[in-house]
DNA sequence: AATAAATATATTATATATAAGATATTTACA
DNA sequence: TGTAAATATCTTATATATAATATATTTATT
C-alpha cells in the first residue's frame, strides 16, 4: 500500500520542501558563479552586502552579523580570511575593549559592487520568464511566511 | 540622498533575497530542533528520506546523492559517519566493481521516521497560520521560478 | 566600591560543502 | 581485441556552520 500523490495534509510540508529546493537551486546556481568569477563565495557577498551599507562606518562584529541571512553569527574565521584578502579591515572597538570593529575597504568595494552587477544580472535573465504580479505575489507570501516563523 | 524602497527594477533580486531568506529563517529553526532532539542533521534527515524509500533495495552512492537537495554530490564522509553510527549500511556493487551501494538500517528507518513525525508537527504548526490557498499558490511558484532556473 | 551577571568575541572541535585530482573499472570505438 | 573516454567513488584541501567553552570586559546590583 503506496501513497500516489502527496495528501492535503502535508501542504505545508510540501511548502517547505519545495521552498528549500527553489533556494537550493538558485544558491547553487548563484553561489558557483561567484566563485567562478570572483573567487568568492555567497557567505563573503553577505557580509561585504552589509559592510556596503555601513559606508565609512566602522561596525562591531555582533551589529554586523545580526544582519547577515547566509553565514551565522560566528564568523571570526570568515572574517579573519577576509581581512587576509584585503577586502575587510579591522580594528580594536576604542569605545568596548571587548569587542572589535570592522569596516569594508576600498578593494571589497570594488569586488563588491562588480559582483552585485553580476548578480542583478544573473537573477533578472533567469527570471525574466515570471511575469511580475507573480513575483511580487510571492514576495509577500514568503515574507508572511518568515514572519510567521519568526513570531515562533 | 537615500532610497526609500526598494524599486521596481530590483523586484527579481528581491524575490531571490526574500526566497533565501525564508528558507535560511525555517532551516535554522528545524535544523536546530534536529540536532537538539534527536542528534542528527538536516543533511542527513535527507539521506535517510531517499534511502527510506529505497526501502530494501540498495542503492548506489550516485543514485542516493542526485535525489539530495540539502546535500551535493560529494557525501562519501556524510556517509562514511552515517555508517559509523549504524544509520546506513554499505557494500561493494556486485555488479559494478568501481562503485559502491548502501541502504537505510532499521535503526536508521525508526530514527528517520521519528524524526518525520516532529518535522510534520513542526512545520504544521508554524504554519497553521497561513491559509490554504496561499499555501497552494506558494507552492505553485516556487515550483515554477525553480524549473525556470533548472531550465538554464 | 566590590562583586555578580551579562556581553563580545575568540577558541576549539566537529560536521558539512565544494572543487580538484587520483584510482579503479567499465564502456565505446577503431 | 586493444585502447581511449567515460564513470563511480575516494582522497585531499580548503571554506564554512554550529555548538560549547573560555576570556576579557562592561554593566548592574548590593
Amino acid at each position: 500500500m503506496k501513497k500516489s500523490r502527496p495528501r492535503k495534509e502535508n501542504l505545508s510540508l510540501r511548502l517547505w520542501l519545495q521552498l528549500m529546493k527553489c533556494t537550493k537551486t538558485i544558491e547553487t546556481n548563484i553561489g558557483g558563479q561567484f566563485r567562478r568569477f570572483h573567487g568568492q563565495s555567497l557567505s563573503r557577498y553577505d557580509v561585504l552586502s552589509q559592510l556596503y551599507r555601513f559606508e565609512e562606518k566602522w561596525g562591531s562584529i555582533g551589529e554586523v552579523a545580526d544582519l547577515l541571512m547566509v553565514s551565522g553569527r560566528n564568523i571570526t574565521g570568515l572574517i579573519d580570511r577576509m581581512v587576509m584578502d584585503g577586502l575587510v579591515e579591522r580594528r580594536p572597538n576604542p569605545s568596548d575593549r571587548r569587542g572589535f570593529q570592522m569596516r569594508i575597504t576600498g578593494e571589497g568595494r570594488r569586488i563588491f559592487l562588480r559582483m552585485t552587477d553580476d548578480h542583478e544580472n544573473w537573477i533578472e535573465n533567469a527570471l525574466s520568464g515570471i511575469p511580475t504580479k507573480d513575483k511580487e505575489e510571492l514576495v509577500e507570501l514568503l515574507v508572511r511566511v518568515r514572519r510567521t516563523f519568526e513570531a515562533l
